[in-house]
DNA sequence: CCTGAAACCTGTCTGC
DNA sequence: TGCAGACAGGTTTCAG
């Protein structure tokens, strides 16, 4: 589940009454040593146990977790989760990768079933979001600025936008419907995009991504954690329905290698 | 610089 | 029923 407002939306439940903030780590469970980036396993736990959590918040797609000396990034990849555990009993716990246990019984749990999140224990953070582009819901950020960025580069907007190193949170979803709102075919070449079409992008990308954050993400298929933005896609796994915009059947190809859904008449390519 | 393919993983769904 | 193939909310690396 992690799009920049899914990553939101669980860093929040962490950060709130029952989450983690306050509590001190008594222990640490590595169940797939991969799941850790850095450092190995040994370190990790004997660097972790005994910290106590200062505040918890996000960065791009990444969880960010705050200790007195270090931080804890989380990634969630393709299928990764992060949750605060109530009832063990009552849990497929297959798949989970890394435990945190808590100071008063409880435990964070890290559960990926593809394998492919990662965490990250660092004395500097920039050497995990150093890369990133700016984000998104940043107000310093100025339809100006981002034509400028536009311009900078010449690739395949929808790529584009998925690129962390240029813009840091979007994903399939939500560039999916954030290109849709805006009336930008996928792919538009950057370079041609006009300061007022920059300007509708950069407000269709807050749009979506407030949305999100506001109905508390996406859940689809068996991933499921009480999001509800899935009910309100315009055009994400809408292959062959009305666009709900002139009725034109929605379009599905492959950019980037990525599944994406587009309106051929409210988002043309004009090249 | 830009694009596309492959790799990393497990699971679900569809069609024959 | 079985099985192959497509597909999945992401990122990195490499070839052309």
């Amino acid at each position: 589940m992690p799009e920049l407002p899914e990553v939101e939306t669980i860093a929040r439940s962490l950060d709130a009454a029952g989450g983690i903030v306050a509590k001190t780590i008594r222990g640490a469970e590595v169940h797939w040593h991969k799941s850790l980036a850095f450092p190995g396993v040994e370190d990790f736990k004997k660097q972790i146990i005994g910290q106590q959590i200062v505040s918890v918040g996000r960065r791009g797609k990444f969880l960010q977790i705050f200790l007195p000396m270090q931080t804890l990034f989380i990634h969630l990849r393709m299928s990764g989760d992060v949750f605060v555990e109530t009832d063990p009993t009552e849990r497929d716990s297959r798949h989970d990768r890394l435990i945190l246990v808590f100071d008063d019984g409880s435990r964070m749990v890290f559960n990926d079933t593809r394998k492919f999140g990662r965490v990250w224990l660092v004395k500097d953070p920039l050497r995990v979001t150093g890369g990133l582009g700016p984000e998104p819901l940043d107000e310093r950020l100025d339809a100006v600025e981002f034509h400028k960025m536009l311009q900078r580069v010449n690739r395949q907007i929808k790529p584009l936008l998925m690129d962390q190193k240029f813009l840091a949170g979007l994903g399939n979803i939500y560039t999916d419907e954030a290109l849709f709102k805006a009336g930008i075919h996928p792919l538009t070449t950057s370079r041609s995009i006009e300061p007022l079409q920059a300007e509708k992008l950069l407000n269709a990308i807050r749009a979506v991504l407030t949305e999100g954050i506001a109905r508390n993400g996406s859940s689809i298929d068996w991933v499921y954690r009480g999001g509800d933005f899935q009910n309100h896609f315009k055009v994400y796994q809408r292959t062959g329905q009305p666009c709900a915009c002139c009725g034109t059947l929605i379009t599905r190809m492959i950019v980037g290698q990525r599944g994406t859904h587009f309106c051929p008449i409210c988002q043309p390519l004009s090249s």
